[in-house]
DNA sequence: GAAGATAGTGTTGATGCTACACCTTGTCAA
DNA sequence: TTGACAAGGTGTAGCATCAACACTATCTTC
């Protein structure tokens, strides 16, 4: 925690500036978000959005990585610009301008966040049963996600879901937990390979009692392209 | 001009937040950008975005809407937030987030921009004939333009560079400028008209030694639907 | 070797998009 | 008054894209 030995002054007031982060994963076939317990007041002890201030020398898109990395330990992961929220008293301390951010983590990666210094716990909450948010964070969460679903359709946003290697049914499922609907095997790969997105590997994957599924990995895994 | 009287104090630095607003419109046929020269430095005698400072007392939308109306005296238009800008030195004077919000203006209404008190001209310039700009002003104009012909394609957007009645064919020059690119004019009739955006009016515009159009009106003109 | 589980594969009909040319109706000038 | 001009207004046919649909293949386990 950071001690203040002086004060900065301003000849007008300035608001302070966060960034609040939507992680996004898939985890057991659910979308899912990390969510920290508030530790300190305002609204302590309820779930929020993990985010921070913004140091004085540091970028927006800096900031929001830092975040991330500090609340579950993950690196280089997709993470875009959201929307940002300033209504003015969305923070009963002070003025707190909110510039969000979405990221996607690669489905059920071993991605254990770790509690932060003012958090007093940390956790993956299904979409579709999230509990009540501090702060206005379930107008970010709701905007986020209407992001990732327009994103689904025209760009090749889902990818990030994936681990590097993946069978096709594997991101068949992807696609159906976000539009939340069942979607026709053979008209899913037929629109996934003409893309030419993917290739195969090579080598089988063998999971269950059944028969192996070819292994594919993107060709772009860490650019989304606008497709269509 | 405000004039301070006390400081603001705060344990740790705070950046300052303006609102930069990005305002289309179509003149003579042209997508133009409004652009104000700054009367003072940083960047004095420079081209830039009208836009300042938020009050602390503000919403976003609301600061951005104020800036608008204080450089245009435009009141009631389409104004979306765009996009948050903060790289750590793109203010000289200090730390500057900038929170941009773009506008679009009926084509050739008599929107009479008036300099404001720190801004020494105020003016529209045609979009493929931008002067330099000041700060990162080009990029945020760079931003705007795309997210605009990204929204012609599923929203309804267009519909905001219109004035209350208008002809097809004026819908279809607006178009045709913001694509830059012809369209064809059955095809572009048929589908504009399936979509059940527009109504006519009943009467027709006579206009010029040819033949007078039929007169439409938009039927929801205040909001920009999703279309498709 | 039979049962169970997922992988993998084509065709057809419907729908939507693109390309394309001529007649209509007004103004204006000879 | 009439002919030239200028933009308004209209339909069809080919093509590509999307949705619906069922069976065989391959592996594991018992």
């Amino acid at each position: 925690m950071r001690i203040p030995r002086e004060t900065f002054s301003y000849p007008y007031p300035h608001p302070a500036v966060t960034t609040d982060v939507v992680v996004f994963t898939i985890l057991g076939g659910r979308l899912s978000t990390l969510l920290v317990r508030r530790a300190n007041p305002p609204h302590q002890g309820e779930w929020a959005l993990p985010g921070g201030f913004l140091d004085i020398d540091e970028d927006l898109d800096t900031c929001a990585a830092r975040e991330l990395a500090e609340e579950t330990g993950l690196r280089d992961v997709f993470l875009e610009q959201l929307y940002t929220f300033g209504a003015t008293h969305r923070d009963p301390r002070e003025r707190v301008i909110s510039v969000t951010y979405y990221a996607l983590i690669p489905q059920d990666s071993l991605a254990t966040p770790r509690a932060a210094s003012d958090a007093a716990a940390v956790g993956w909450h299904a979409f579709d049963a999230l509990p009540p948010l501090a702060f206005d964070h379930d107008q970010i969460i709701t905007m986020a996600h209407r992001r990732l679903v327009a994103k689904l359709d025209y760009s090749t946003i889902a990818f990030q879901f994936m681990p590097e290697t993946f069978t096709l049914s594997e991101l068949q499922c992807v696609y159906e937990t976000l539009l939340n609907q069942p979607l026709d095997k053979r008209n899913f790969r037929k629109r996934i390979l003409s893309l030419d997105l993917i290739a195969e590997t090579g080598n089988m994957r063998r999971t269950g009692n059944h028969r192996p599924a070819r292994e594919y990995l993107a060709k772009h895994p860490d650019t989304v392209e606008i497709i269509k």
